[in-house]
DNA sequence: GCCGCTCCCCTTGTATTTCGAGGGTAGCGA
DNA sequence: TCGCTACCCTCGAAATACAAGGGGAGCGGC
């Protein structure tokens, strides 16, 4: 039915955005713990590199998704915390929404017949 | 559980690549055809740009997955035929296999709990 | 015969993003 | 004091999707 037509990398290159929204949405996190939490929450799928995330985390701050701010993490070490701001939830929603249409989208091509 | 750690990319920016290979499963085609088939494939979820899509003919024809030939279109026009090689017929089945195990991986964290 | 549409090919520049490698500080336990 | 781990960051290289642009050739209508 009539979706609107999405590019690639709109749904794509998000969807490390994505994970990393989902994996504050039980709180403020420090970068450190959101790698570590991607891992195990995928159980050990997918990995994701410093040099990954940590340019990843300003972008999305940027965006007005999360908001940092300095602290004492678990081990007593300073720590960058991020929290999902309301707009930052909103956007959790909307991506996560545009994966499960793009997700299913592939899957249908993937068992898709030969074109008409 | 003890799946290979899986980097972003890989598996994400080779969904194009996915669906152009599964398109020719079905028999040879050229670009313009691979194009429509996609956006019907995925219900009009999913819309190719032909600058897209002619930029990554020849990338995946250079890794030896397709084969090109001319040959006369449906409408009697001049068109450039891809088929699907013995080692993109391979390929097709690894890049299914990560896609699958990708978005396995991202629905799971979708639904996981907080860092423990 | 000509117009315009659709089919079909392609290139270029730009923007974005991921990755790997590298570098740095500071607790903490041995 | 050593070394490990936790924690932050930057840089350059590589990929690639996109929009915009350009072109040729059938074909049907006039």
């Amino acid at each position: 039915m009539g979706a609107r037509v999405n590019t690639l990398p709109e749904v794509l290159r998000g969807t490390l955005d994505l994970l990393v929204l989902q994996s504050l949405s039980w709180g403020p996190a420090h970068g450190y713990a959101v790698a570590r939490w991607i891992q195990q929450a995928t159980d050990d799928a997918l990995a994701i590199g410093e040099g990954t995330l940590y340019p990843a985390l300003p972008r999305l701050e940027e965006r007005g998704w999360i908001a940092a701010s300095w602290g004492a993490s678990e081990n007593n070490r300073q720590a960058k915390f991020y929290s999902l701001t309301r707009s930052g939830r909103a956007q959790l929603r909307v991506e996560t929404d545009q994966w499960r249409r793009y997700a299913a989208a592939v899957f249908a091509a993937l068992s898709a017949p030969a074109l008409k």
